[in-house]
DNA sequence: TGCATGGCGCCGG
DNA sequence: ACCGGCGCCATGC
């Protein structure tokens, strides 16, 4: 339980956080199945955990992946299925377009400082704009580390949440996206909604 | 420890 | 506009 005292909890922040109870649920959507794990019921702690979410994705494998790591790290803490209707109705309102943005906090369960920094500065890009991976590492303080910085966010267990479709490169291509490059396309155009010829 | 690996950027041809 | 090459830097093995 205390990350400092195991060497192989090293990437995890959890110190503070007295989990009891993870939820993990999926629901249809526009960009394929999100797959989301969230905090069910946690002991009196130091952080208020309303409106946290652990992780989201369209990727079982990555969903897959996660709750595999949830049970190794948290054996005490049982993961059941159970879905929150708060985490749904943001995701709901972003896709489809009513609200600008999706208003859940990030509580990052492993992650280096490096890229907890990149997440965190990418969190900072607003709706609708975008920034090369370039920008981004300019931002977080890494000026030079810009691949470093697009590696970081191939790691971004939080999709939708940790905006990194809106990193794009320096040149105006696309880039890559975990989620599919099309989902990418799909993402920043649903935030241009005003834009016409 | 060292080396290969990336969601990149920049310069030449 | 389209490459190849090289530099960049945090990680993983």
């Amino acid at each position: 339980m205390d990350c400092k005292k195991d060497g192989n909890l090293k990437k995890c922040n959890c110190t503070y956080l007295k989990l009891k109870e993870f939820g993990k649920s999926g629901i249809p959507s526009a960009i394929g199945t999100l797959y989301y794990v969230w905090p069910v019921k946690t002991d009196i702690c130091e952080t208020n955990l309303d409106n946290s979410i652990f992780f989201l994705s369209n990727s079982e494998k990555s969903f897959d992946f996660f709750t595999n790591f949830l049970a190794n790290k948290f054996p005490h803490c049982p993961i059941i299925d159970m879905s929150s209707p708060e985490i749904e109705k943001e995701l709901a309102g972003y896709l489809s377009g009513k609200t600008r943005g999706i208003s859940l906090e990030p509580v990052y369960l492993y992650g280096t400082d490096f890229e907890k920094k990149i997440w965190e500065t990418a969190r900072k890009i607003p709706y609708g704009n975008v920034v090369s991976y370039k920008e981004l590492a300019q931002k977080a303080g890494y000026p030079n580390a810009f691949r470093a910085a697009g590696t970081a966010l191939g790691n971004n267990p939080l999709m939708l949440v940790v905006p990194c479709h809106r990193v794009i490169r320096s040149n105006g291509e696309i880039g890559y996206f975990g989620g599919g490059e099309e989902v990418k396309l799909m993402l920043l155009d649903l935030e241009q909604p005003q834009q016409q010829e």
